[in-house]
DNA sequence: CTGACTTGCGCC
DNA sequence: AAAGGGCGCAAGTCAG
């Protein structure tokens, strides 16, 4: 194997296109160095990648690849994802699309990644292994070659396609979980864990208190339809019986009932049956979707990974001698739309510690909930109240940036795509709302209907500009950090090094030994300022970090 | 019974 | 004049 790899005569297979010409056999085609074509079982592709680790590994999807490789102790420097970069390449409005067309287009757009659990996984027949790799990489270039802003674009896919790799690896590593933490903090609050079917002793005392505060001897506080009518009997004002509508009742069914709704929430979504389905062996393991979300940030599945509650967090408890290092940007998305628009007032405010405070030093707005509120609502579309009576400031203090989200307000709700910085496009407007916009006179929809649509679009794709740009600077920050972790360690696998076991949106955790975790404070903070350069060159904005060293993740500030 | 939808609530 | 963006998940509800 070895004699025959694309390194033979000494040279460096730079990229090496990984194909499965038939179940259990891999096909490794050099596309650019030295390195002739190689035939080998698949059970011999760990050995073969391991001879190779500079080498980028292009391959139809790294969820087809990469856990095996890692389950078989092998970390890849650098990838391209041929499914991840086709969807934005097929999405962004700087590539023309007929560079993307194909006998098999339908198919490389139809591509759905594997979970590890998935039975398909292992399936010999996978839809994926009948598709040309080679023919869709060469599409790809082109398309890239001829789009305009094309090193931007470039920059793009590298970061998905490294994303895709820390989503592997995450999902490998795992988050360290304590299940015996974790039970303890359920049965502190609500009892010890009941048989199957039963409430907690916690709920079930609440029960009683509430149907007899209510009257509703026969009450489901579960319900929400009979929760509903039982509080309208009892003659409270609500439509709904959201907490926060419940909290501004005064009522002796009220208190009783927020408790309830509480733990309720915690039991059915972090509870014992939580622990069960997705904590083993120590560790939390959530699958990662980089790219799931239109806007490129990541959506998951399994465990609800998207919202660990503060609550649990206490459960997250590094191993022994480890630490976690946890980071988070403060406010990343104004520093974005900041650096984005070119913005030079609001960025000046961007170099504060406190962006929010800074708006409120230079005389912008009276107070930071003021500022807050006023560049959620410009970032959102929120204009009601307080959030609406800012806009006007903001907008005459920082023009560009406010102007940008305005402008791409206008564009969603003329129906125009809208693109972030790297050249992720949106959507079309899809639907009934686009047809209703085409054809606006004879449909019989009310004009006030039509309008509302459009304006909920246009809220979209105002902040698809920010959220999105956003996004990009955390896979950057991500991509960059994934390899300032690798260089930590000196030996060993993934998880014998400082390496990556949480990502959401704008905060990292790092699982690192505990002698190492000055050294990975300083590697978050390097890389976070790498992804700035990346996207925005010298143009002055700062992205500062909150880090802290913990042995839980509910100590991190 | 299953499957699609709604409600409510956690996270950024 | 009025308009907050993006997710996942569990339980209840409703249609077939």
């Amino acid at each position: 194997m070895s004699s025959g790899g694309p390194a033979r005569d000494g040279g460096v297979p730079e990229r090496v296109l990984l194909v499965r010409p038939a179940p259990g056999k891999v096909h490794a085609q050099p596309l650019s160095g030295a390195g002739v074509p190689v035939r080998l079982p698949e059970a011999e592709l760990p050995g073969f990648v391991r001879q190779h680790p500079h080498t980028r590994w292009v391959w139809d999807d790294t969820t087809r690849w990469y856990p095996q490789l890692l389950a078989a102790g092998v970390r890849v420097e650098r990838c391209t994802d041929l499914r991840l970069s086709r969807a934005l390449l097929r999405h962004s409005p700087f590539v023309d699309q007929a560079f993307l067309a194909g006998d098999d287009a339908a198919a490389w757009d139809a591509l759905a990644p594997v979970a590890a659990e998935d039975p398909a996984l292992f399936a010999l027949d996978d839809l994926a292994d009948r598709l040309d790799p080679g023919a869709e990489h060469d599409r790809q270039q082109a398309a890239l070659a001829a789009a305009p802003h094309r090193g931007r674009l470039a920059l793009l896919l590298a970061a998905e396609s490294s994303g895709a790799l820390v989503a592997a690896e995450m999902t490998h590593a795992g988050l360290p979980w304590r299940a015996d933490v974790h039970d303890r903090l359920l049965t502190e609050l609500m009892g010890p864990r009941p048989p199957r079917g039963q409430r907690p002793a916690q709920l079930e005392r609440l029960v009683p208190e509430i149907r007899g505060a209510l009257g509703a001897p026969q009450l489901n506080p579960d319900s929400p339809g009979e929760l509903l009518r039982a509080l309208q009997a009892a003659g409270l004002p609500v439509a709904d019986t959201r907490s926060w509508t419940l909290e501004q009742l005064d009522h002796p069914g009220i208190p009783p009932l927020l408790e309830y709704k509480k733990l309720s929430r915690l039991l059915a979504a972090n509870g014992w049956a939580w622990l069960d389905s997705w904590v083993r062996d120590g560790r939390f393991r959530p699958t990662y979707l980089p790219g799931g979300v239109v806007t490129g940030r990541w959506a998951s599945s399994g465990g609800g990974a998207l919202s660990v509650p503060a609550q649990v967090r206490p459960a997250a408890v590094a191993d022994a001698g480890w630490r976690f290092v946890v980071a988070d940007v403060s406010q990343l998305e104004p520093r974005v739309l900041a650096a984005m628009s070119g913005d030079t007032a609001m960025a000046g405010a961007a170099r504060a510690r406190d962006l929010y405070q800074a708006m409120v030093d230079s005389g912008t707005v009276p107070s930071r909930s003021d500022a807050k509120l006023g560049m959620l609502g410009a970032m959102y579309g929120g204009t009601r109240g307080e959030s609406g009576r800012m806009l006007p400031r903001l907008a005459r203090r920082y023009p560009r940036a406010i102007g940008l989200v305005e402008e791409a307000a206008r564009a969603g709700e003329r129906g125009e795509v809208v693109h972030t910085l790297l050249g992720r496009g949106s959507p079309p407007p899809t639907g009934a709302w686009a047809e209703r916009s085409l054809e606006p006179s004879d449909d019989g929809v009310p004009p006030e209907d039509r309008a509302r649509d459009r304006r909920a679009w246009g809220r979209f794709t105002r902040n698809f500009v920010v959220q999105g740009t956003g996004a990009e600077w955390a896979l950057c920050w991500l991509a960059d950090l994934r390899n300032r972790l690798w260089q930590l360690g000196d030996a060993g696998e993934l998880t014998d090094r400082p390496h990556l076991v949480f990502f959401l949106h704008d905060e990292v955790v790092v699982h690192t030994p505990a002698d190492l975790a000055d050294e990975v404070t300083a590697a978050v903070r390097r890389a976070a300022a790498e992804a700035g350069r990346l996207l925005f060159g010298s143009f002055p904005v700062d992205f500062p970090l909150d880090v802290s060293v913990v042995q839980s993740w509910a100590d991190a500030s």
